[in-house]
DNA sequence: ATATCAGTTTAGAATGATTCTAATGTATTG
DNA sequence: CAATACATTAGAATCATTCTAAACTGATAT
């Protein structure tokens, strides 16, 4: 990402320190998968002291501008996932860890929703043993 | 179930009367998603007054037993099934409801998993929209 | 049956991720 | 350089869940 603050302006963020440090840390070209305590080390080592509170508060503006995508796959952390197209994932609990699968994946034998309800997406986890 | 004091000891779980009263609702032939606190809604309304705290307990202690799974879909509450077959979900986020895919799906394409880890399980969950 | 003891239940405290509050700071615009 | 709307922050609050430790009960042995 060049120019991070005319990225922020588009999506309507005011480019603020902390935000234009987060943002180049999560859009720089590398898909990751991060929640508000693996962010918030990721800040710490460059030494970007940014308030927890700020770490929620940013993640939650750019889902909601659509930059980022919440995983639920574990209750006891929420992530986020820069790669905001639809794919799927490996997930390994030992690691608490995230690996996209990218390639087309196709579900098939699957039965009709149930009456008055539609389809809006279809997630595939694959669980990982060790 | 005929004899729930039976079938808790024949899991080495000690037939109390709140174990009973949960086993009783739970394995009653009918699948159910429950969280700890839709069950103590129905736990009330059968007047059965069960601290919360049996509650987790029995849940959990059911769950190592391998009466019930463990559903990880929702960062904001577990889910336990009482389906212990592997199966897939219809999850409508707007009803907080889970329904049962007992169908048997395929899914092709799936891309060999990274080094030195092997395939747990694969789990569909297919959002709904309202 | 009664005693004994391991396992169970429970109220209430603790935990931990997340959200809220409200005071202070800053980007933007004229 | 104001004025102002928006953003950051420390610390409190929230809420599902887990923990603690005291009281209770089912199973087993006398
Ligand atoms: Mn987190
Ligand atoms: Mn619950
Ligand atoms: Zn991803
Ligand atoms: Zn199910």
């Amino acid at each position: 990402m060049k120019d991070i603050k005319h990225f922020l302006r588009q999506n309507s963020l005011r480019p603020t320190k902390q935000r234009v440090i987060i943002a180049n840390y999560l859009f720089d070209g590398i898909n990751k998968h991060v929640t508000a305590e693996t962010l918030s080390n990721e800040l710490l080592k460059m030494k970007a002291g940014i308030s927890l509170a700020t770490i929620y508060n940013t993640l939650h503006d750019f889902y909601e501008k659509g930059l980022l995508k919440k995983l639920m796959i574990n209750s006891e952390r929420i992530y986020f996932d820069t790669n905001t197209e639809h794919h799927h994932h490996f997930y390994s609990k030992k690691d608490q860890k995230l690996i996209d699968i990218n390639v087309d994946m196709k579900v098939s034998g699957l039965p009709k929703p149930p009456k008055n309800k539609k389809i809006n997406k279809i997630e595939v986890l694959v669980h990982l043993d060790n």
